[in-house]
DNA sequence: CTTAAACATGTAATTAATTACATGTTTTAA
DNA sequence: TTAAAACATGTAATTAATTACATGTTTAAG
C-alpha cells in the first residue's frame, strides 16, 4: 500500500487548495468549476472519499462545524504532514509533457482531404465554441484582475487566468488559419 | 448494456485509423506513439480488448495471416457498419471543449508570490521540455511533408502535427514571457 | 409562503486507463 | 552466432474518473 507508482495528482491540488484556506469538500469541488476547471477536473463523488483517505493517512484533519440551525459542515485543514507533502510535490520536477486529449482535432485528422465539404462548417463550430470560451476568460480576468494590487495578490491565479487565455487565443488563432471565408 | 452515456472515443479513433488501411493491434498501438499521441493516448492493453468487443459488435472483422515461419497476425478490416458508425462521430458535433489537464500550471497556481525563487527553475525546466519537443517536431514535419504533394496526400496528418506544433510554439512563448533573464 | 437554487455530504455502479505480468517470433546489428 | 530490439498478442490487477443514486438544509427570489 502507499506504492510509489500511481501518480493521483488529485491529492496534491487538494493539499493546494487548503494550504489557501480551510475548505469543506463542497468548497474544493467548487474550485474545480473555476480557474482550476481549466487546467485539472474533479467531481464531488471522487473528492469526498479521497478527503477521507488523506486524513486517515495523516495529511488533513477537519473540524466538524454547524451552519444555521443543523447542517453539518466539515472544514478541512493541512497538517505539518500534508504542507510538507505540498511543498516536496511543488519544488520535484514536472518532466511528463502532460498527455493531452482533444477529440475535434482527431475528427479533422480522419477526414482526408483538404476540400471534404465537413472541414470548413467543423471549424466554424469550434470556432464558435472556443471564441465563447476566450470571451468569457477575458471578462473574468478584468473583473477580478482590474488591478494591479489584485494581481500581486493571488499571482498563481493570475498566471493561471493568463495561461487558460492564452491558450484559448491561440486555439482560436489556429482554426482561423484554416477557415477560408 | 450498449447503453449511450458512456463516451468511449477511443473506439472511434480505431475505426478512423482501420478506415485508412487494414492493420493488427499492435499497429494500432504504433500509431498512438506517433502524430496520433499528441492528441490521444493508450496502450495496447486497452486496443486489445477493445477489438475484441468491437468485432464482437460488428464493426470490425479481422484475418489471420502468418509472417514468416509462425508469427500470428490478425489484420483488422472495418465493415460496413463500423465505417457508418466513423462518418456519424465525424459528423456529429462536438461541444466538449476537450477538459486537459496540466500538472506543471497547477504548481506554479500553489505557488502565491512572483517572487519566490522556485519559479524561475521551473519555468526554465518547463521551457527545456517544451522547447526540445517543438525542435522534434518541426524537424518531423519538415522530413515528411517536404512537398506540397505529400500535404495534400494527408493532410489530416499534415493538420494535426501543424496543430501540435503550434501549441507547443505558443507554450514555449508563454513560458518565455515569465522569465525573467 | 413557497419553491427553486445553492449548500452540503456521502455511496454505488460503471467505465476508462495504466501498470504489470506473461509469452513467443522475427529482424537487425554487433 | 548471438544478443538486443522490434514485432505480435494477450490477461490481471489496480487506480482514476464519471455518472447516477441518495438525502437533507439554507438562502434568495418571486
Amino acid at each position: 500500500m502507499a506504492s510509489i507508482g500511481q501518480r493521483n495528482r488529485l491529492q496534491y491540488i487538494i493539499l493546494g487548495l487548503l494550504n489557501q484556506r480551510p475548505q469543506t469538500g463542497y468548497d474544493l469541488a467548487k474550485a474545480f468549476e473555476n480557474e482550476i476547471g481549466e487546467f485539472w477536473q474533479a467531481q464531488h463523488s471522487q473528492i469526498y472519499p479521497l478527503l477521507r483517505r488523506m486524513e486517515a493517512a495523516g495529511e488533513i484533519t477537519h473540524e466538524d462545524t454547524v451552519a444555521g440551525e443543523k447542517l453539518a459542515k466539515k472544514q478541512y485543514t493541512l497538517t505539518p504532514s500534508g504542507h510538507d507533502k505540498l511543498v516536496a510535490w511543488v519544488s520535484e520536477p514536472s518532466p511528463e509533457l502532460t498527455p493531452s486529449k482533444d477529440e475535434f482535432i482527431l475528427k479533422l485528422y480522419f477526414i482526408k482531404t483538404d476540400t471534404d465539404p465537413r472541414i470548413q462548417p467543423m471549424l466554424r463550430e469550434q470556432l464558435r465554441l472556443h471564441q465563447t470560451q476566450l470571451d468569457h476568460l477575458e471578462s473574468r480576468r478584468k473583473t477580478v484582475f482590474s488591478t494591479d494590487d489584485a494581481k500581486e495578490q493571488a499571482y498563481g491565479h493570475y498566471l493561471i487566468l493568463d495561461h487558460a487565455i492564452e491558450r484559448e487565443r491561440d486555439y482560436v488563432a489556429w482554426l482561423t488559419k484554416y477557415l477560408t471565408d
